[in-house]
DNA sequence: TAATGTTTAGGGAATA
DNA sequence: TATTCCCTAAACATTA
């Protein structure tokens, strides 16, 4: 453990990548979702290497936040002020990183939308004339390719594709018509939920509704809102399969990467982790992705059905006392971080697949 | 004002 | 070698 110089792994930079952090952070949660000050909390509670420089490596967690689509913003209810919203992972965003490890992320989630119209277009901000008094030119050192970085297109004419508002069905039709519902008596009364349709499709959510459906029901749930019966089912189900894993050890053994024993405080495979309400779920109504842009979940790995986890563990939750639904598993002790130990969980890691 | 969010830029490293 | 990933910096914008 702690190594005896003192210099211990503490100083050095952990081999997690910022959105492996953040998917740890709010994996982590009970809710499954985590304001930005959590986040940062979470990371400097674990990594000591995070606890200098916060100015610049929170700056590039938000960067991480916003630029990724793996990452949803989830709107407070009014009655849980604060300062911004709460941030998750998208239901679809798993197989993000390879071996289900936090190591190194192999494929960039990108939320598929039917329409890459951007209305950003309109974007209010193009006041400054040019932002940054730089801005060179659009050079994309990057190639926007096909996905994937759709930096800026500069001359490219918007295509004559009207927003196809595909509603998705599946998901929580249910839970969907309710907040539709919702939007519409509150907005008309003036009060604005925080799952106004506006809300949810407005601009948090980053198209995750059209593009495969999200968690509403889940959300609602957490965030207190009234979800239809059955629907409840979902909302402990969305993201199913948060164990505790030892795997991150494995994985990092199998990564060839020393593993400290700070490290193994999260042993939480994002594959197993994040995703994939689609793979097999017991109750679950699971699997969104309806999106004719997105491919039928068939895709995935059948076989890791993540045994039904302990669906008790009334977790603390610090948003919402409704957690207690979900099937949080706390991993680690803020502060103690043995990892070793947290695998006493029964579950291994489930995912294998590609 | 400070915390949050969003974007644009560009460099370096790992991979295919 | 071309991509794709990751990191950092910074300029704004938004909001509690």
């Amino acid at each position: 453990m702690p190594r005896p110089g003192k210099s211990s792994y503490s100083d050095q930079k952990p081999p997690y990548s910022y959105i492996s952090l953040t998917a740890m952070a709010i994996q982590h949660s009970a809710e499954k979702m985590l304001p930005l000050s959590d986040i940062y909390k979470f990371i400097m509670e674990r990594f000591p290497y995070y606890r200098e420089h916060t100015q610049r490596w929170q700056n590039s967690l938000r960067h991480n936040l916003s630029f990724n689509d793996c990452f949803i913003k989830i709107p407070r209810r009014p009655d849980q002020p604060g300062k911004g919203s709460f941030w998750a992972l998208h239901p679809d965003c798993g197989d993000m990183f390879e071996n289900g490890s936090f190591l190194r992320r192999r494929k960039r989630f990108k939320v598929l939308r039917a329409d890459h119209t951007h209305l950003h277009a309109g974007s209010a901000k193009g006041a400054p004339g040019a932002g940054p008094g730089g801005h060179l030119h659009p050079h994309h050192h990057h190639h926007a390719a096909a996905h994937h970085h759709h930096h800026h297109h500069p001359p490219q004419p918007p295509p004559p594709q009207p927003p196809p508002p595909h509603m998705f069905p599946p998901y929580g039709l249910g839970s969907a018509a309710a907040a539709a519902a919702a939007a519409a008596a509150a907005s008309t009364s003036g009060f604005k939920h925080p799952f106004a349709i506006e809300n949810i499709i407005g601009r948090d959510y980053k198209g995750v509704l059209q593009a495969g459906g999200l968690p509403l029901a889940s959300v609602m749930h957490h965030l207190g809102y009234p979800v239809p019966g059955q629907l409840g089912n979902v909302v402990s189900s969305v993201w199913p399969h948060v164990g505790v894993m030892d795997s991150v050890a494995a994985a990092a053994a199998a990564a060839g990467v020393p593993m400290a024993p700070e490290y193994g405080a999260f042993g939480v495979p994002v594959k197993a982790l994040c995703h994939s309400a689609s793979q097999s779920l017991p109750a679950v109504p699971v699997p969104i992705k309806p999106t004719p842009a997105l491919p039928p979940v068939a895709a995935l790995p059948a076989a890791l059905a993540v045994p039904a986890v302990a669906q008790q563990l009334p977790a603390p939750s610090t948003v919402c006392p409704a957690a207690a639904a979900s099937p949080a598993v706390s991993l680690m002790e803020p502060t103690a971080p043995s990892a070793a130990e947290s695998k006493g969980g029964s579950l291994h890691s489930v995912l294998v697949h590609s």
